[in-house]
DNA sequence: TTGTATGCGTTATCAA
DNA sequence: TTGATAACGCATACAA
């Protein structure tokens, strides 16, 4: 049962048509230095007339490696990981690395599957892509081959795990609005049982404080990431806190359902309040009206930052702790 | 240097353990019936005690099938991308069949050599999803394996392309809305440019036609497939056709700026005018005030169905020419 | 500089 | 029922 494709060509067929040795032809296709530059023109000449490619998973076979990394995901459908993983795949692929792509759909029994099928695939290591909030359980002990955590925490300490610097970005946001002599600054944001949530509003409380300032409001408010919640919290603002000048928003969804609500109400924004978004999601944050100011997780670089460290790890040079990747203010017309 | 990890256990090992040849412990572990029951026992036991786990690169090596397939797409950051990868990598993985994905980021340069590389990986086959509107190059006379073509048409009329259904799509909107006794109805959608906008519009018109009605302002808005465009459309739209009790948009953005736009405007959604959207992206349309009725793609289960159609032609039932995938009406208050 | 021979881990053939 | 042995395609000591 056609166990080889009839048109596959092999380095057997290169090593004929050069008139020489399938051992002569490996090394001048590979580069190696013992060849005659007329024998590896030759043997360069044929394998190019028979379009020759080298069958991975032979060298695969002898070398132990296999240049394919496993890339891990628990729920791919959050916009978060879609980045990370195009940022990844983009710096894979700069090196000739492949990406085995498995979504485990937040079931571990799933996942301990895909990643026993990875190694048997001879992968030469794992990304792992989190949403962020949850602690991941560490692969290091079951696993042969590094791995690097994004955009999430492992239970070991040992690992290097790769997150979104959520002070940072809070900071740069509510930094950017005392610049434009806000004084009333309000925080809507989502579940307090969400790690993000609570560190930017520690950030926040943090920041206004260095500058003498006391949140609007009184407390940061709690609810989910939709601009459902967007549009209610800000109608319960404006009811407590009317004095208020600018709302920071802890994502771009709410900000945008705060902007409507505001809109509805009367208040020009930027002019009457400032808002700030967060995630630079732009079918969000650039089509809302006004487009939002917001800050930008750097997602893809995250997965490019990875990708870095993996290379590192693989060769040898493993790196430890959790990294944060700094944000980036984007200013629109919501506070210009 | 390193030619195999050290831990790595192989046939070998088991076979030692179980005391048997290499070959008895492989045809035990396979299942062939050529072995005695006690036997394979004692070998199942030891692969258990080691946790072996068959080298897939070898198996491969031997077989010339690998069990895993390319999944290649030019902007996977689209968002209709996701959920048909999604599907496919759900329905592959149930067949223990591995994904190995690339985002050629529309450079014909990259594609090309991913493919090389795939090919050079042996994959068994290809998934290519792009992104409706534009044809794509077939593969078909440059690759050895079978490909099916997914939310995009090939060049090539003997391919398999699976397609989402605008037609049927645009013709649910139409009657749930003639169904619900409007007779106004107006069209806001995106560029004329895409294929799915002009066979929708088309649709629209023969539905209508259908019930002796007439496209309310005459023609149907064409323009960006953003909010900006929808909240612009539905101001242009009031003016030139107050009498409009139903608009149906091109995407859940359109609606969703159609809906702001009209509320602004003092219209009553859905009492004054209904409204359909188009995707079910539910960030947009079920977070809308009033939540989007709206068409859902079944995106996810075109992935699935690709896949079937993978495997079939990998089996040597290769099916051809353009498939369409049905939508599906999902009702909200937009339109209850 | 070139070629021979061996091994990577597995499956399959065929003798024993 | 079992076990040598030969592939699969490639890379590499080592001999020539």
């Amino acid at each position: 049962m056609g166990r080889r494709r009839s048109e596959t060509v092999t380095l057997g067929d290169v090593a004929k048509r050069a008139g020489v040795s399938i051992a002569t032809a490996s090394k001048a296709i590979n580069d190696r230095g013992e060849v005659a530059a007329a024998t590896r023109a030759r043997v360069l000449r044929a394998a190019a007339e028979l379009s020759f490619q080298p069958n991975i998973l032979a060298q695969g076979l002898v070398a132990g490696r296999t240049r394919a990394i496993g890339l891990l995901t628990d729920e791919f459908d959050g916009r978060f990981a879609i980045p990370i993983l195009l940022g990844a795949e983009n710096a894979l692929s700069n090196q000739e690395m492949s990406v085995l792509l498995c979504d485990t759909r937040g079931d571990a029994i799933r996942r301990n599957h895909h990643i026993r099928t990875l190694l048997a695939r001879q992968v030469d290591g794992f990304i792992v892509v989190g949403d962020s909030n949850d602690v991941r359980a560490s692969l290091t002990a079951d696993i042969p081959v590094p791995a690097v955590y994004v955009y999430c925490r492992s239970t070991n300490p040992a690992d290097l795990c790769l997150v979104s610097d959520d002070e940072g970005g809070a900071r740069l946001a509510i930094e950017h609005l005392i610049a434009l002599r806000r004084k009333h600054i309000a925080h809507i944001t989502g579940p307090q049982s969400y790690r993000a949530a609570r560190d930017r509003a520690a950030t926040v409380h943090t920041v206004l404080a260095e500058h003498d300032l006391r949140l609007a409001g009184g407390q940061p408010l709690h609810g989910e990431w939709s601009q459902r919640w967007g549009r209610h919290a800000a109608r319960l603002l404006i009811a407590t806190a009317p004095e208020v000048d600018a709302i920071f928003c802890g994502n771009d969804q709410i900000a945008s359902g705060v902007t409507q609500a505001l809109t509805g109400l009367g208040r020009r924004v930027p002019d009457d309040v400032a808002i700030v978004g967060y995630d630079n999601w732009e079918i969000f944050a650039a089509d809302c009206k006004p487009p939002l100011t917001t800050i930008d997780l750097n997602l893809q670089q995250l997965g490019t930052t990875a990708v870095t460290h993996l290379f590192a790890a693989i060769d040898g040079r493993p790196a430890t702790g959790v990294v944060r990747q700094p944000c980036r203010l984007v200013v629109r017309e919501s506070t210009a």
